[in-house]
DNA sequence: TTATAGATTGCCT
DNA sequence: GGCAATCTATAAT
């Protein structure tokens, strides 16, 4: 499998209306998207490669399943809406908001394959990769240390430098934000659906999605 | 007021 | 494979 992210298409923000859709379309629909980060008068960016979905108040594995409070408020929002949450006392996780304001969906991003900005995702990442590592994606494959990059949910928000402080509550639909969703036009040759990762309710349902072979898919441990 | 589980990761053996 | 790190929400006392 080759590297995605060389292409020098155009790429076009993803629109409020495309996250107004049920969280598994949208989270099937968003592999192969780019989220782009503009960090320090610099882009990082990253493709979808894993995504989850969470549906709401009726999902008993969903943090809105015990109803609005003040972390989860922002999936009862609009959608196309970063919802961000601390997790374990380490680690951020970034969701995005989806179905109309009074439903509760969203999608947690498990895994990003980078795509530009690699010296400086792997220095927030504090991982000392030699230049010759950073030029792997442009060879042939992926060291497993270029891997551990953003495989992971809470990597790639560390990777971005995504913070509940920065970012919890804004849109990610526009092209001038510090963080927005983007297409460039590549599409995933094929998807893979699995129950989701580290979950222990509703732990049957197929709601994880991810590009089929990319090596920048998660850790596949299930609970 | 205290206990515990959690949409995780990295380091240890 | 085990487990520590250590914030947040919710359940139990």
């Amino acid at each position: 499998m080759q590297p995605s992210g060389v292409s020098a298409r155009q790429r076009k923000p993803l629109s409020v209306r495309f996250f107004n859709r049920d969280a598994a379309t949208v989270a099937r629909e968003l592999l192969g998207k780019l989220l782009v980060r503009r960090y320090q008068g610099e882009l990082l960016v990253g493709r979808v490669v894993e995504a989850e979905a969470y549906l709401g108040q009726i999902d008993p594995a969903a943090h809105a399943s015990a109803g609005q409070t003040p972390r989860n408020a922002v999936l009862f929002g609009p959608p196309g809406v970063a919802y961000v949450y601390f997790i374990y006392g380490n680690h951020y996780c970034l969701n995005v908001s989806c179905m109309p304001a009074g439903s509760a969906e969203g999608v947690l991003f498990r895994a990003l394959e980078p795509v530009s900005g690699l010296a400086t995702m792997a220095k927030l990442r504090g991982l000392d990769l030699r230049a010759s590592e950073l030029h792997d994606l442009r060879l042939a494959g992926w060291s497993s240390r270029l891997r551990s990059i953003s495989s992971g949910p809470g990597r790639l928000t560390q990777a971005m430098a995504i913070t509940r402080e920065a970012h919890n509550g804004m849109a990610l639909t526009s092209a001038r934000s510090e963080l927005f969703l983007a297409d460039d036009g590549w599409r995933p040759e094929r998807i893979a659906v699995t129950p989701r990762i580290n979950v222990t309710k509703a732990a049957d349902r197929l709601l994880r999605f991810l590009i089929a072979g990319n090596p920048f898919v998660s850790a596949k441990r299930i609970r």
